[in-house]
DNA sequence: ATGTCC
């Protein structure tokens, strides 16, 4: 008579204690009946792996390679080309990732293996909230307001915009769409305390950073145009920590080699399925912000500045069955949205004293279908500010906005904001254009730039003072 | 970028 298996025959063989193995005992016992004990205990081992863990998934050994689309001038930019390689390559190790580019405005963003600004990551039924950023549908609009006078323009729209953290719509001024409150509701993620109270209390505001409301004149028609900068404010920064937390959880169980930032949802899961619908209402709720300030612009002007387009740059695709995941990356193909512009055209801004490009994206494979969103930076913002060092704010601003109308709204200079800040805009247009990334059809040139400025939080001033 | 760890 063989002796019979117990759950610490099991135990001892190396399986982790749990509730399923009183089932797996039994089942062994079934199989003593035929085969040797031995025998036996190593069958149990296979079942236990093949029925009650879940795969885990290696890192890749080499993703797969990096597509560059950006080229060094000089030392400065070539050492940050460099950075861009190594952090993009490592990220590109992730088990889900299929493609990966760098755009000619890449600059690197968080510790090592996180996606570039200017970058762009492809996956197989993954969305990983920390490759389209916390700044979930960052968009561009623009609205042409006709033959109005630029200087009307700039002061309607620095009366209708609310910059800075702690701007606050008020009810009298603009209201939420009820059937987009309605839609939040029945969303998992969206039906959030927080997401619903932001969407209200921060429609119509801007927020701070490098988001802007610029006014230009068409290089095409002369008509005078509002080009908005800025994503779902609050919204979509409370529904990114719910999805990092989901993702977190999610891959804890099946790649633990996951580096933390690149954690990601599985997409044809329930949960993957909600968090795409998601970000669709995050980006439903961005393109109200935009669109409602423009209108109050627009009104206040006595025009009806219908002629308006829109993209995001900071969002997730779906495209040939994978998702495109772009860390500040315009879209360049036709249809990448079913609202986007009918004659095909994106935006992309450089810095306030320069033009901002209208272009129609070129959908270049090398590129994965994306062109740049903007100049992108050198170097950090601290690193830009030791280069003033000596000089006053005043006359680094004075110099640098000569010919605009530049305004902070909070009144206070924000020189990391400042043209010097960012990468030669000739450089970035010569690049999207021999690099084939999209043809620029018209350009607003720049009459004057609205930034939040800098900023006294509360959260700032408690910083500064420890 | 986000009231930047509820």
């Amino acid at each position: 008579m063989i002796k019979a298996i117990t759950n610490r025959d099991l135990v001892d063989a190396g399986i982790p204690g749990g509730s399923y193995l009183p089932s797996l005992t039994a089942r062994g016992n079934r199989l003593l009946e035929d085969h040797s004990r031995e025998d036996v205990i190593q069958r149990l081992k296979a079942i236990y792996k093949a029925e009650y863990t879940v795969p885990i998934v290696p890192l890749l050994e080499e993703g797969p390679e990096l597509k560059v689309n950006l080229e060094a001038g000089n030392e400065a930019e070539q050492a940050n080309l460099e950075a861009c390689v190594t952090t993009m390559r490592e990220a590109a190790r992730t088990p889900t990732v299929r493609a990966a580019a760098i755009l000619p405005d890449a600059c690197p963003s968080g510790p090592a293996g996180t996606i570039t600004v200017g970058g762009v990551i492809a996956t197989e039924n993954a969305i990983h909230p920390g490759m389209h950023s916390a700044d979930i549908c960052c968009s561009m609009m623009a609205t042409n307001l006709g033959q109005v006078d630029p200087r009307a323009a700039m002061d309607a729209a620095f009366r209708h915009v609310r910059f800075g953290p702690l701007a606050r719509n008020t009810p009298d001024r603009l209201t939420l769409d009820p059937q987009l409150l309605k839609e939040f509701e029945q969303n998992p993620f969206m039906r959030e305390q927080k997401i619903l109270h932001n969407a209200e209390v921060q429609l119509g505001t801007q927020g701070d950073g490098n988001h802007f409301y610029f006014i230009g004149i068409s290089e095409q028609t002369g008509d005078t145009y509002i080009v908005s900068h800025h994503g779902s404010r609050g919204v979509g920064g409370h529904l990114y920590k719910l999805g990092m937390k989901e993702a977190t959880k999610y891959t804890g169980s099946c790649s633990p080699e996951t580096l933390p930032q690149n954690v990601w949802i599985e997409a044809e899961s329930q949960t993957g399925q909600d968090y795409w619908e998601a970000l669709q209402l995050a980006r439903a709720w961005t393109k109200y912000n935009h669109s409602s300030v423009h209108d109050l612009i627009a009104r206040d002007l006595g025009v009806t500045g219908q002629d308006r387009f829109w993209n995001e740059h900071n969002f997730v695709f779906k495209r040939n069955g994978l998702y495109y995941h772009a860390k500040g990356a315009t879209p360049a193909w036709e249809g990448f949205a079913d609202d986007n512009d009918s004659a095909g055209r994106t935006i992309i801004p450089l810095n306030m004293s320069q033009p901002v490009l209208i272009v129609k994206g070129r959908d270049n494979p090398d590129a994965l279908g994306f062109s740049p969103h903007g100049a992108g930076r050198n170097m950090s913002r601290k690193a830009h500010k030791r280069t003033l060092e000596g000089r006053t704010m005043d006359e680094v601003f004075t110099e640098e906005t000569a010919h605009i109308d530049a305004r902070f709204q909070s009144g206070k200079i924000d020189t990391s904001e400042l043209p010097s800040a960012y990468k030669n805009a000739e450089s970035v247009i010569d690049q999207i254009d021999r690099m084939a990334l999209a043809t620029v059809v018209d350009r607003i040139l720049p009459h004057g730039s609205i930034m939040a400025g800098e900023c006294d939080a509360p959260w700032k001033q408690r910083r500064a003072a420890r």
